[in-house]
DNA sequence: GGTTATGCTATTTTT
DNA sequence: TAGCATAACC
């Protein structure tokens, strides 16, 4: 079986062993996702497992499209089939036939992060607590980890004393009302919902326990309590169980992710068989020492071998630069310099701690004309124009959804108040019927004056058309005449502003990935689309455009590999950061260098500045303690000319100079260049200046200004 | 009731 | 710094 030749001894055995529990327990690169891939494949192809027996679990929906690809052309389109999803999409699958048992309808809505804490909030507000003390932020967080834990609305409030939590537990209870006559659910209730549901209907947990034969789970030490007690359910009746994971990648203890679960799974199953693979397949052997010397500074975890035929390879560079606008600089200078050595921008990734750190790396690389694609940050479908139309589709999908009608009711603006609205939510509260309804009844308000009246009728019929129409029109066609008669687009249009401008395409980008969706998925449906588009985050969306320099935060990068990775802002406060510090997560984010550090096969390099600007203030910091945990044999070590470091020359290695990566303005602009600038427009350079500025005389208002290249928003073209 | 301004605040990581 | 929420103002 030709399957088997793409795998090393201990991955074979893996991948071939005939059923029982199993857990793979190895190393960054070492084939783990390889061997979880092949598994499936080879129960399909050679153990004469039927796919719909499958369920597969991978962090994100885009590992798991990946998966699904890979497994398909192993053996073939009859891996369709196969239900192969994260935990959230798994579950929300289940839920989407089970709810009625838990007296949900089965069109529940999915609420995102946002959403959930707005809901806190006016949960608050109800309860009339003081939102100073208790943020919405805070006690959603709370009330988060409860429902990992498997800890429903009741039964917290019986356990917790002390004032704070008991305050929590009465938003608890009111929150999971308030999402119950919503039909809405939150990420973490798929998970805990799921549970509750086979705890009570063992028949539906037969059910699924039979139709599941093989259950299989990659990146297992990031499971939390909940996605554990999911497993350990389901897999109970035939125990073919099979994780796969790394102790020393687990980075979502913040999310609620237990490494307890990875640890134990021996305890929980004894007969487990224990599978370690040891050969890296990714990195040089340079980078696998550093990353294994920084993470031999955690206690608590299983010490692994791992070893790779890739050789030596290059040092890891650490750089030390002035701040992170020459940080920006240099990485933009070596990503043109890698081309020259055969890796190409877009096997680059860069890689930081908080987004926050993208803009100045985007700056420079607009005005060096490098493609790059940032992943993560301020998303898609968080974008609040986005949210608006997706909220129009969720109140047309589910009239009872009453966080979108809010949402949408006096956008674009219909002439209501608060008074207006407020009466109107009182009234639906009293006559036990949803929002929309009562806006067909805004007549029976009182409080409510004609022009309110006659508006909300006419938004609740403008719904209700819609939803009559969906039926037979594609979801693309739907969201257009949503657009246009609720007057959303004319709103935008009217405002005659660049960022109006950029709202308007970014709603046809949504009418564009409906109407993709409305030839791809046979028997589609809005429906179908909303609950699509419900999971999904721009890191499922990571194409893979070719030449553009990746950009995204370390726990982004999770799973993936570049030839080239730059870790940047390697400094005391960024990273490790000063928060995790506080909370005692040092190891974890030791975890996160591990991680980071590991995605690299060839080329690896940590920077760090002096100083920085970072909300809003400057700050000094030191070089990262994580690259003073790497041997001093592992890497190269050098500084940006009239770079100082804050507590100066703490290296073992004496310090050598880098040439400038190309800031100086000579060396960007010339006279007689073509340029634009963000704000005036295209123009002509007309001198350089000396100390880094340029002379620009703009075709707009034939206006001539001097600007600093390091500073303006200056390209060329 | 709507608009605008100012004023605040919170800024880690995300399915 | 910027993004949001509330307050003051029209
Ligand atoms: N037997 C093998 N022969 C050749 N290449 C392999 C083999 N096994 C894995 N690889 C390659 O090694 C790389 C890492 O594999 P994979 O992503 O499965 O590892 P992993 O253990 O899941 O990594 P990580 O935990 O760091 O995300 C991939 O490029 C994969 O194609």
């Amino acid at each position: 079986m030709d399957l088997l030749a793409d795998l090393n001894e201990p991955q074979r055995q893996a991948v071939t062993c005939p059923g029982g529990p199993l857990q793979v327990l190895a190393g960054a690169g070492s084939g783990k996702t390889r061997v979880l891939t092949y598994r499936v494949a080879w129960l399909i192809a050679s153990a004469g497992v039927s796919p719909q027996e499958i369920l597969a679990i991978t962090f994100t929906n885009k590992a798991a499209n990946e998966m699904k690809e890979r497994i398909e052309s192993l053996v073939g389109p009859v891996a369709r089939t196969m239900w192969v999803s994260t935990f959230h999409a798994a579950c929300a699958r289940i839920l989407r036939k089970e709810a009625p048992h838990l007296g949900y309808m089965n069109n529940f809505t999915i609420y995102d992060t946002a959403d959930q804490v707005r809901l806190v909030r006016r949960c608050l507000k109800e309860l009339d607590l003081d939102i100073k003390r208790f943020t919405p932020k805070g006690i959603h967080a709370v009330i988060s980890s409860a429902k990992n834990q498997l800890i429903g609305p009741q039964e917290f409030t019986g356990m917790v004393d002390g004032f704070y939590d008991d305050t929590a537990a009465r938003v608890y209870e009111l929150y999971q009302k308030m999402l119950f006559t919503n039909n809405a659910m939150d990420f973490d209730d798929l998970i805990m919902l799921t549970v509750t549901l086979f705890k009570a209907f063992p028949e539906r947990l037969g059910h699924y326990q039979h139709s599941f034969r093989h259950i299989l789970v990659d990146e297992y030490q990031d499971t939390n309590h909940s996605q554990y007690r999911l497993v350990n359910l389901l897999g109970r009746q035939h125990r073919n169980v099979c994780v796969v994971g790394d102790d020393d990648q687990s980075i979502y203890s913040w999310r609620g992710a237990d490494i307890r679960n990875i640890l134990d799974f021996e305890k929980d199953y004894p007969d487990a068989m224990v599978v370690k693979l040891e050969q890296n397949y990714r990195s040089t052997q340079t980078i696998l020492s550093a990353a294994n010397s920084l993470v031999c500074n955690n206690s608590d975890r299983k010490s692994k071998k791992l070893w790779t035929d890739a050789g030596e390879g290059e040092p890891v560079r650490v750089v030390a630069v002035s701040d992170e606008h020459a940080e920006a600089r240099f990485v933009a200078g070596e990503v043109n310099r890698l081309r020259g050595e055969g890796i190409p921008p877009g096997s680059v990734a860069v890689f930081y701690r908080i987004n926050a750190q993208s803009r100045v790396l985007e700056d420079i690389f607009v005005r060096y004309g490098i493609a790059y694609r940032v992943v993560g940050g301020t998303k898609f479908y968080e974008r609040a124009e986005i949210k608006d139309a997706i909220a129009y589709l969720l109140l047309i999908d589910n009239p009872a959804d009453s966080v979108s009608f809010m949402r949408v009711i006096n956008s674009p603006k219909r002439g209501l108040g608060q008074a207006a609205v407020t009466a109107l939510a009182g009234y639906a509260g009293s006559e036990g019927i949803t929002h929309l309804e009562a806006a067909a009844r805004a007549d029976r308000i009182a409080a409510i004056r004609p022009a309110a009246r006659k508006s909300l009728k006419a938004f609740q019929a403008l719904i209700t058309d819609l939803a009559a129409a969906t039926a037979s029109s594609p979801v693309a066609a739907t969201i257009e005449a949503m657009l246009a008669g609720s007057g959303y687009l004319d709103m935008l249009k009217a405002e005659r502003t660049i960022e109006a401008e950029g709202r308007i395409e970014n709603l046809q980008e949504l009418v564009g990935v409906a109407a993709e969706y409305d030839q791809r998925a046979v028997g589609g449906s809005l429906r179908g689309f909303l609950q699509e588009i419900s999971l999904y985050t721009d890191v499922d969306k990571l194409a893979v455009e070719q030449e553009a320099v990746t950009l995204m935060t370390m726990h982004n990068a999770k799973g993936l590999e570049f030839p080239a990775v730059f870790i940047i802002g390697a400094e005391e406060g960024i990273f490790p950061h000063s928060r995790s510090l506080e909370e005692q997560n040092l190891e974890e984010e030791r975890r996160l260098c591990y991680v980071a550090m590991t995605r690299a096969r060839r080329r690896l390099y940590f920077t760090h500045a002096t100083t920085r600007n970072l909300y809003g203030g400057r700050s000094y910091n030191m070089a990262s303690r994580f690259i003073e945990e790497i041997p001093a044999r592992l890497t190269r070590v050098e500084a940006e000319p009239g770079t100082r470091t804050v507590s100066g020359g703490h290296y073992g290695k004496p310090v050598t100079p880098v040439p400038d990566a190309g800031s100086a303005a000579g060396t960007f602009f010339h006279a007689g260049d073509n340029v634009v600038h963000a704000a005036f427009g295209e123009g002509v350079v007309t001198r350089v200046e000396p100390g880094g500025g340029v002379t620009v005389r703009f075709s707009r208002d034939g206006s001539e200004r001097t600007l600093m290249v390091e500073y303006a928003p200056l390209k060329k073209v």
